[in-house]
DNA sequence: GTAATTTCTCAAGTGCACTTGAGATCAAGA
DNA sequence: TCTTGATCTCAAGTGCACTTGAGAAATTAC
């Protein structure tokens, strides 16, 4: 074993696939050393670093998203305490926003559809405070 | 224009691409009649119907989720209030259930990934009340 | 030392939600 | 009538987030 974790252990440790941990090399998440015949090798920061994509993720932000935000953390030392708090304050304002746009949907739901009203533009839930509206056009944001 | 609006009408009054509706109607959320040319004709009550669809997926929802509810509406007749009442009822208690999950994490977040502590199976960041389980394994469900 | 396992690279495939393009037909205004 | 624009079908392409497969080299287990 010599220094480092190889991907397969990264993947026990995390969960992740390692199909999926090499894909995410590709863009810029982990930067893994290489061992003498040409293996990666993984600081164990790397399992902190694979987790938080991973939380990233099902708090619903976009793998590009993700990727940007960890840009500001150190790519080959381990990251702070002060490192992850910054990041993370940064996504909890998303989340936030995030959770409020679901409680307004939330509640027109009730008064529009339930109301039978649902017609054109001018009904609530047609364009509801244009929440999609910050992604530009085109769908394919917003899953669950 | 005989009977019926175009697909270009319904175009400009949802807000769609035209292929958007088409690939809806592969999907059974619409259903038109054709004319003599073979052309489709919409009824006013497809206004409703798409708009629905598309607060739905603003709501986070999944096209085949979605498609599932709404063959509960009748496919040829307009669909009364109690229809949409039925089926919005039905869809506001996953929207509650996804806001709380949201909140949840939300809140480990701080203390969480805040504080550095995100390591293996302890963290509470790392599988968050099992948020995602629900829909089996697998990613790529959650986007926002 | 040999067999089994892991890892390597690179290309191609998957599922969702659509869009784009080609070539043809239909409908509507001047 | 003619011509422009809308619509038709069907196949293929797009972007995201990965997975799968092939063939070869490295590592580990016995």
């Amino acid at each position: 074993m010599s220094q480092g974790l190889t991907i397969g252990d990264l993947a026990d440790r995390t969960g992740l696939a390692v199909s999926a941990i090499r894909f995410y090399e590709t863009h810029g998440i982990v930067h893994p050393v290489r061992n003498a015949g040409g293996h990666r090798r993984y600081a164990r920061a790397d399992i902190r670093r694979l987790s938080f994509v991973m939380a990233a993720q099902k708090l619903g932000f976009a793998l590009s998203d993700i990727a940007a935000h960890m840009t500001h953390l150190p790519a080959h030392k381990a990251p702070t305490k002060a490192d992850w708090t910054r990041i993370s304050r940064l996504m909890k304002r998303d989340i936030d926003a995030r959770i409020t746009a679901l409680e307004t949907l939330r509640d027109t739901l009730d008064g529009c559809i339930g109301c039978g009203c649902l017609s054109l533009k001018s009904c609530a839930l047609y364009n509801p405070a244009d929440v999609q509206g910050r992604d530009g056009p085109g769908p394919r944001k917003l899953m669950a």
